[in-house]
DNA sequence: ATGAAAGCGCTAACAT
DNA sequence: ATGTTAGCGCTTTCAT
């Protein structure tokens, strides 16, 4: 036999209806003992195994999660779909994953895959929160999503971070120290992250008085590309900002890109502190100051909330769930000169 | 209407039978001009899409296809299935992973739910590669199977990294200073990297004579932890290996934090060599040497390899496509003391 | 306790 | 050019 069995197959080979098949497979309890064993004899000798794209179809559901994110390759993103398969993977489901490349474009081509396949939920980090197309359809999906860091739409459950508060406690750190010349590079405006780092930077700033003037904030991406050019820039003429904070997961390495490239010391000519806690900031020498979270958690927590509107058990409105942030201390940071 | 839209929800608005709307859908040429026309509105005003899990069982095929790894943050990874998403992706695949944690059972557990999901062709790292069930159940799977950086079992297609080059460069860049205490870390001698970068070694080493028995080599894991664990019992007593080639993706770190906790310069104390290009061994201080490859590559070909089996194009026997490594040197080698 | 049959949404073969 | 229908593999309702 050269094609994949059927439950037909099972059920001729055990001389059974194939409704019997069924109920053996499924675990109901009337069935006759004899009759069980039969089957599952038939189920082993023919190496069957049930069709889950023809179960998806009588039942309605697929068991399969969405996950839409601009890149798996980037350090923390990985970490996050790691929690989130390994939680939803415990409850029989499977994750799909997609890449946006931060195209709203593809957000919405996406949105449209994941609607044809019937997927049972959808988490994703959307390329821009405000685009209203991309807002219309994302409240317009008839199945669950969770937004992971990101807060527009709002009626959608969200999974956020609290780059705010990490954000001005870096500042804070800095202005401590006596800077008042800091620059703040993150992402587009369009995303939550880079809104929030912003609005933390500045609460902290506001404690600068008039000198707040000096400090600067570049938005654009959250690619070392990015950060690498807007450091550049800004360190190269006179005067160059005394500390820089790289607020995003992959900053790090275009900032450190940048002072390397212009012979500049670490803390002596720019104190640095970074977003995101990776290999290189631990082991960087310095060590560089981190904003550090869990990008696991995102993950844990936001399948969490998948299964729990899954399951039926929370039908209310949305919910938003802020995960902390936390300043750690290393060796990037001192007194401006 | 708080349902979804069938495609005979179309045909009674467009006033249709649901063959025709089929038809449009798919293309056909033989639907006239004002028929199609009607059906394409009754589409949109509808919100119709496509249910691709009555398609998949009607058709046969899922347009889906799996991939497992040990875990998705590792650095490469991502970048791997990044890749590998990209070109499916272009093609109307999607790409469901799942990861195993290095654990076999964990494999065929995978490769049995793959099965029942009845996605058109896996990619895979597998855990081992000396695993008799394992290798059993990957020959015995319905579809195209492509190993990723594993050799094993023969009768699958495979894209592989040059490891055995690339080590045996580093080691012979490491004589050519002047050492002859080197220590190899790598994985598990159930996985081809490990074993490549093995054979590597030992041909580099043969031209050391006699002196070849000071060096050492480690095979367990590739995991940070099991560097780290590794460099510090090898660098603690004396006499400790003046140079350490940590083959791995992950290794790095684990290797360099042992370093660190020994209080040892790079390269004054320790010569140091990683696999893998990352951020870290580019910025670290000194620069790492490393052998490079490109993991989006392997990600890359094996996608195109995937597609050849599933368009038909190919039906031949397995095929082993390897891909080059390069030694890239930078700041981390030295003569020894 | 078990069998028979309907029907999930779709495509393609067969009619007309 | 378009309508009608079988059937993909399964679960479940309805009989018995």
């Amino acid at each position: 036999m050269g094609t994949v069995p059927t439950i037909r197959d099972v059920a001729r080979s055990a001389g059974v209806a194939i409704g019997t098949v069924s109920r053996v497979l499924n675990g109901h309890k009337s069935v006759g003992d004899e009759v069980r064993r039969r089957v599952l004899t038939a189920v082993t000798s023919l190496g069957y195994e049930p069709d889950v794209v023809a179960q998806s179809m009588r039942l309605g559901v697929t068991r399969t999660i969405a996950c839409a994110t601009r890149d798996i390759a980037i350090p923390g993103l990985g970490s996050n779909i790691n929690a989130a398969e390994e939680v939803l993977g415990r409850h029989g489901y499977i994750l799909m994953v997609a890449t946006t490349e931060g195209r709203t474009k593809r957000d919405l081509e996406l949105l449209r895959v994941f609607a044809q396949r019937r997927v049972d939920a959808v988490f994703i980090a959307t390329s821009s929160e405000d685009d209203p197309e991309l807002n219309a359809r994302l409240e317009q999906m008839k199945v669950p999503v969770v937004l992971m860091d990101r807060d527009a739409p709002d009626s959608l459950d969200a999974v956020l971070t609290d780059h705010r508060r990490g954000t001005r406690e870096a500042a804070e750190d800095l202005i401590g120290l006596g800077h008042s010349r800091i620059a703040l590079l993150t992402g587009p405006a369009s995303t939550r992250p880079a809104r929030e780092r912003v609005r933390g930077f500045e609460e902290a700033i506001a404690s600068l008085g008039r000198r707040r003037r000096e400090c600067t904030v570049r938005l654009g991406s959250f690619s070392a590309e990015f950060g690498c050019r807007e450091a550049l820039a800004l360190l190269s003429p006179e005067p160059r900002p005394t500390a820089i904070i790289a607020g995003g997961m992959e900053m790090l390495a275009g900032v450190l890109r940048a002072i390397r490239a212009l012979a500049l010391r670490i803390p002596d000519d720019v104190s640095l502190i970074a977003g995101a806690d990776t290999d290189l900031a631990s082991l960087a020498t310095p060590a560089i100051t981190i904003v550090r979270w869990s990008e696991a958690d995102v993950g844990r927590v936001a399948a969490e909330l998948l299964l729990e509107r899954l399951q039926g058990r929370r039908i209310g409105p949305a919910r938003r769930i802020v995960l902390p942030t936390e300043l750690v201390i290393r060796e990037s940071c001192g007194a401006p000169r």
